[in-house]
DNA sequence: CCTAATCCCTACAGCCACTGTAGGTTCAAG
DNA sequence: CTTGAACCTACAGTGGCTGTAGGGATTAGG
């Protein structure tokens, strides 16, 4: 007994919404499944591990490219997986690099929020603090991949 | 002795490209500054001090609008900066939560990336914890004003 | 004064990873 | 048989820029 899931219900199992699986569809990421005759999406138990595969993957952060590079290294499962081992390295790199980047910016805004005690705008610390401070150049701050993931 | 900066040269100043600032413009971000007799554009030193503002608040990774916010509480500086404060505590908490997020990613990597000790993609731990785990819902990671601020 | 290099101008397309909408077709329940 | 939900395609919009094409302006050197 196989799946054949419509659209929404792969969706559900998912998480994600139905438009995004056609737009992983569209973009080459995942095949195009078999179709109802009245032309609507079947999805089999193989489709949705792929699926479920993108979705794990992309919940850790790692960019549609990425993916498809491992979505294809899962197709020959004899290599060896250093090609996959050095992917979730990068990954997990770029991870750090901004856990550091955006804990900078906490102590930033907690001082500055700590310092403000009320007041007009005219003195407020937060005001002041982006008016005249320099903050140190922190180019380079952002994951190779740029833009993180939006949600899941 | 006023500065009366070309675009170039504030972009300098400001650390950011040429087309940056012309994009500030175009949303209303900043005002359109003076023209030379030749029609390029020619910046005082209050419009890089407003832009100067932009890019802190940016390198801080307050998104455009909150910045539009901050930019017009500044030209009311006797009003009491309660506004300006919960602003930044809004991006404190996103930051906050960001971190939260990516450290759990960071876990998540970390154990994958140990336990895979090299051999075959068929036997990979990478492949396999993205193919048969489980990563609990982390709906609701991503900050307000949602996706990252990109570099800078 | 001329020229070449470098800047500047506008207008628009592209990036990522979706999300939303419009306008139509198909399906399942009552 | 009708209703309403779910599906279809195609395309525009999000944020915050970045890149490109096809020109005009400015400036340093010869």
């Amino acid at each position: 007994m196989s799946a054949r899931l419509t659209i929404g219900r792969a969706a559900r199992a998912a998480g994600c919404k139905v438009q995004t699986i056609r737009y992983y569809e569209q973009i080459g990421l995942l095949p195009a499944p078999a179709r109802s005759e009245g032309n609507q999406r079947l999805y089999e138990t193989e489709d949705i591990r792929r699926l479920l595969f993108v979705r794990r993957a992309r919940a850790l952060g790692f960019p549609l490219p990425a993916i498809r590079d491992l979505l294809s290294l899962c197709d020959e499962p004899e290599q060896p997986c250093e090609a996959a081992d050095a992917i979730a390295k990068v990954q997990l790199e770029g991870v750090e690099r901004r856990i550091e980047w955006l804990q900078e910016l906490r102590r930033e805004l907690e001082r500055m929020i700590e310092q403000c005690r009320g007041g007009s705008i005219a003195d407020c610390r937060v005001i002041e603090v982006l008016s005249r401070q320099a903050i140190r150049d922190t180019a380079d701050n952002e994951v190779p991949g740029r833009g993180v993931s939006s949600r899941l």
